[in-house]
This record gives structure tokens, sequence and C-alpha cells, in this order.
DNA sequence: AAATCCACCGATAGCGCTACCATAACTTTT
DNA sequence: AAAAGTTATGGTAGCGCTATCGGTGGATTT
């Protein structure tokens, strides 16, 4: 078996030896600093110059010291991310994410988890301000805490959300249409026959659980269905607190055909109920989830659910921010942004029509 | 509300303001010179000294600058991070482990997914390689591939593995004694009065599988019972494959009393299943699981199991290969170490006496 | 007591690159 | 044709850190 490995490696660190930019510039008779700026795309260099240096740096095979950039340009950033306790499943794709993104962009990203209550929040947030970021990424809920934002503002910290709610047009949040994707999942299972569609709401300190609240009680609305209240009932994201969630709505007296759980490690929750209550799914029940995370489909039977993209919105978030530090330092004042990214229905086996 | 909050910022632009080791230098009294040997744990710096210096990088909350350490010529390291696909909340762990102890040690980390196959291995390996890590970090199943572990030793690349199998004593692993913790637990599950114990296996691609079914068979045949090969099912650590596995159980004739899953994931399923036979958990049946990630207290009833310390062995990874590499490049044949960590019982409310 | 040693610390000199300002080489204006 | 722009390029001075070597003072030796 030969097995070739191509691999361009570029050694760890520079080797004694290395081409540096002051061999391009011997080489091709011009100074340094001109090397440079041919490097950095500047512009006030002769076209004639910058063919010349370019040929330069190829017949060399000259690659720029980034140690050595970043240390001369001070450019160097240093980001964190909190977050706080979302399933594993949601965090590590987040993390993955923008653990990429950082690593691409050559920024420094600092994980730091933030536990619940005051205290918490405090350590979190001072451990982040001491290691001195630029920026933050903030999800839900700390993103929606007006003490928290109003903290980091004070340091001078910029912050990209991952959520729903802008405080001010001057944060930057990247989302989905939670509402909206909310809304056409349950005009499918309305679609599907069902008109009795219990709904378990996500954690109360979450806005997303509100948008997607919105959006089921839109759609029913629109189909000229009337929600009974105790249809709806709470959860808090967590797979127990779907075993109760799903429990009290399968003990109604008239139960649902259908439920549709804010998220997947409910929805999974409700699937273990149904089927220990001996209710087939789909065909007594329908259930339907929400984020399409690895668990959707490592259940049996396979999630229908809205599929995130998790890790592409934290990439998002990184990117964004790293713009808005850029932008910051070089006084511009850059507007921020709202960045919406698709999210998708995904069919797959736990919804069909009414038994 | 006054919410002070402490924190040695750095002035608003870390750019201006950022602590350098001049700043440590001058804060504890000495030159910097004298600060770099402390940061770099160099030998020659009396205790007394050693300890202002470090008092002084606390207080001023000094981090030192990355680019300018590699720029000097200092041992910047980068490692990589191999996973395949675990579960997420095992891999959540696992990552937040190295995550933290790589930054604390001033270490770059690149995290790689490796997707099963020889093409998809190939892809996440020439990514490591070709972004010039001086060493990886392997976890099953790679960690058991002698082509992984010839490729990386071709490329001069030190490896450390989080697993149970060493290939010789120049690899350096983490683990815990997977086999005695299933044999604890098993014998657990004996003294509560279990005599048909069913076992499912773990992914058959990993070490760990098999040490834990070794385990469970010498406490089995400890305790003079006989297991009917029937009694140990496949599984492959998915939620799914336990719901499979589970069900192959139940369905016995005779069922087992007790079943003991190899991770939390199965033995989850495996509740889900004996739910909906109306089994009650633990009164008609004791489901056991391994690994203790979140997903063992999410569900209900909570699961005993055995508490596996992931971030740690990550953390302690990232250690050891630090200490290789730098070995390494002293030239030092540092002889590489086998570092067994504790596991731990955690008796919850899923095991029981027999019905 | 002098000579020697050694643990400990500091001064100096860069690492490779880019900001910043000065200068040179052209253009355009008056 | 001289003055005043408008480019294009070069020189200088660090960025924050560590390698290297040279120096100090106290302990050990002769």
């Amino acid at each position: 078996m030969t097995w070739e490995l191509q691999v361009n490696a570029r050694s760890p660190r520079p080797k004694a030896g290395a081409v540096t930019i002051a061999d391009v510039a011997t080489a091709s008779g011009f100074s340094p600093m001109t090397v440079s700026r041919v490097i950095n795309n500047d512009t006030k260099v002769r076209e004639s110059t910058r063919l010349l240096v370019q040929q330069a740096i190829a017949a060399l095979n000259y690659s720029p010291n980034l140690a050595a950039r970043s240390l001369a340009g001070a450019d160097q950033m240093r980001i964190g991310l909190l977050y706080s306790n979302p399933s594993a499943a949601y965090l590590s794709r987040y993390l993955l994410g923008s653990l990429e993104q950082a690593r691409a962009a050559h920024v420094e990203l600092i994980v730091v988890k933030c536990d619940a209550g005051e205290q918490g929040e405090e350590d979190a947030i001072r451990e982040l301000l001491s290691s001195g970021v630029d920026g933050v990424i903030l999800s839900e809920p700390m993103c929606d805490s007006p003490r928290i934002l109003a903290l980091f503002a004070q340091f001078d910290t910029l912050v990209v959300a991952v959520g729903n709610w802008r405080p001010s047009n001057r944060m930057s949040i990247v989302r989905i249409d939670d509402r909206e994707a909310a809304a056409e999942m349950t005009r499918h299972i309305i679609s599907l026959g069902h008109r009795r569609v219990g709904l378990i709401i996500g954690n109360a300190l979450h806005k997303a659980s509100e948008m997607r609240r919105q959006g089921f009680e839109s759609a029913m609305q629109g189909a000229g269905i009337t929600v009974p209240p105790e249809y709806m009932v709470q959860g808090h994201f967590t797979y127990r607190s779907g075993l109760e969630a799903a429990a009290a709505l399968l003990d109604l007296p008239e139960r649902p055909s259908a439920i549709f759980a804010s998220n997947d490690d409910m929805a999974a929750a409700t699937i273990a109920v149904a089927h220990r209550r001996q209710l087939d799914v789909p065909r007594d029940l329908t259930v339907c989830g929400f984020d399409d995370t690895d668990f959707a489909q490592s259940i049996w039977p396979e999630l229908t659910t809205i599929h995130q993209p998790i890790a592409e919105m934290s990439r998002a978030a990184v990117d964004m921010l790293i713009d808005q530090i850029r932008a910051h330092r070089a006084g511009r004042d850059e507007s921020a942004r709202d960045q919406l990214l698709d999210y998708k229905l995904v069919l797959r086996d736990s919804d069909g029509p009414p038994g």
C-alpha cells in the first residue's frame, strides 16, 4: 500500500534561514517597505513595481511570517464566547463552528461558561474582561440581559449576539427567524390534518421560546384553530422537562394528536413518554422538534424538525465581531448588522396524519 | 443597584494598553528577563523571586503576547485534536477540557473532525499536518489504528491517546480503567440481587467496549454466574443502537432483570424501551450506564452510572502532549506515560433489587 | 584569606514585519 | 518656469518577547 500523503507542510515555526521580507527586497531591488505594500495590496504602488516584487516573491517562495506581522501591526484580536447551558448537542456544534472560524481568522477565542445567577455571571464576565477580549459573542439568555450588556458596554467591549432580540442597532445579531420557522412547522402539522396540536414551550428565559410560541400560535390562528391554554405547556429545553410536559399533554382528557416541542431534546422525551403509553409515533401521535441536533437522527423514529444552522451561526457571529472590532479600532462607526440565516424544515419519520 | 465590577481591565484599546512583560517587570521590581524566566518555568530563579513575579502577573492579569513570543524564537506550540463522532455530550466536555488547558498553557489547539473511512481520515490528517502541529491528541478508535499512528510517526508528529491501548511505550496514553470500572458496576448490580444481567456492548471499533465487556464478564464469572451469549448484545454507543439492543434483550423468553449499557446514551434508550413495555425502572428493570454525561441526569429516572472524568482526561492529554513536545525539542527522549485517572460509581435512581 | 565556583539576575540585541514620516519623483497649476 | 500639489518609495523606529552573554554576590574550596 502506498499511502502517499501530500502535505504542503509549512513548518510550525519559521525555521532558521527562512526567506524574509528583506530577502525579497534585495532580490527585487526595492525596499522592504515596498514589498510590504505589495503583500498587503496597498494602493500607491506603481504597477511595474508591483509586478517585479511579485516575481521576486514567487521566485523565492516567500510567505510572510504571521507572528511578526501581528506583532508589528498590533492587530491581534482576542474574542470571548460566553455560553450558558444549552444542550450538549447544541453546544458542541456551536463551539466547533466558532472555533474553526476564529482559527481561520487568526483570532484567539476564549470560551467561558456562564453559570446561572448574578454571581456566576459576574465571574464569567470578569474572567472575560480581564483577559482583555476586544469583543464577545453572547447567546440567549445572556444577550437579552440589559445588565450584562451594560457591563460590556462599560468596558468598551463589543458584543455580537446569537439570539432574537436587538436592544439597539449598535449591536449586531445573527439569528434565524424562529417565529416563522415555528409557524412553518405548525402549518406543516396542520396540513397533515391535525387539529389538536400541543406545544411544549422552551425555556422561558430564552427569547427564542417566545418567538417559537408566537409562530405556533399565529399559524394555528391562521388556520382558524383555537388552541386551548392547556395545550401549551412550559418546558425548559431539557429532556427531563420534556418528559413532564409531554406527560401533562398526554394526560389531557382529549389529548393532542400532534405535539410540537420547542427543541429536539424535548421532542425525544415526548416520544419516550408516548411509547410508554403504547402510543406509536407517528401513527398515534405526531411529534416534531426544533434545532436538528445530532439527537434528532439518533433516536427512533427519526425526528421531523427544523434544521437550524448552528455552526454557521456561530461562524457568522465570529466574522461579524471581527469586522466590528476592526471598524471600531479604525475609528469607523460601522453600523451593526442583523444577519438572518436560513432554517429548513426537515421531514423525517416522526410525523404523519392523525390516527 | 450599583453593580461594581472589579476588573483589572486593560484600557479600552487592548492595542494601547495591553499589559506587557515590561509592566510586570516594573511592578515586581525585577527585569523583563526574569519575568520571562518565570513564565517559562526556567530553573535558576530564586523561589522568592518567582513568587513575587507570579504575584505581579496575577495582579496585572498579564498574559504573554503569543505573536511576540514566537517571533522571538520561543517554543511556540501547536497541537491538534482529532475527534470522530462520539456523543455530543461526551464531545462537548472533551472539547471544553482540552480547550481550557491549551489556553492556560498558551498553546494553540486545532480541532479537527475525522470522518469515518480512509478518505475522511486522510483529509483530517492532512489538514492537521499541513497546519504544522507538533503533536496530536487522538481518541478511540483513531488511536488504535496502526495506519494512522504510522502516518503521524512518519511526519514526526507526537501522539497522545485518550484510550485503552498502547501500541508501544513511546506513546503516552491517558485513560480510566474501563475494565475494572465495568466490573465494579457489575458487582454492584449483582450485590443488588440480580442474576440475569444483560450487557449492551459498545461500538466494536472502540477498545473501551471490549474492556467493559471483559470487566462485566469477569465480575459475573467471579460471582459464579454464567452469562448466556444472548444476554450480551452488540450496540454502537448511539441512542438508536441502544433502542434495538434493549428490545432484543427484553424480547428474550427469560428477560434480564438488569441491563448494563456500555454508555449513557444506550442506557437512556434502554429505559425508553422498558417504559414502552410498561416496565418500571428500577422496579421491574435495573438499568445502568457508563460515562456520566449530562444525559445521565437529564432523564428520568436519573441514571446510575460510572462517572468518567472526561474533561480532566482531555486536560491531562494536553498536558502530557506539551511535555512530550518540549522533551522532544530539547532532544530528551522523555519516556511516555500511562496516566490512569479515577472513575467513580455514581448511584442514582435507575437501579434496585430485582422485582 | 584568596581563589574559585555557581546560582541568580540584568543589559543588549535582535526576531520579521509594519506605522509613520520624510523624501524623491513626477504632475499640475499659476 | 517656478510653485504647489500628487504620487511613489525609502528610512527609522519600534511591536513584545527571548537568546546570549556578562556581571554580581554569596558559598565553597584551597
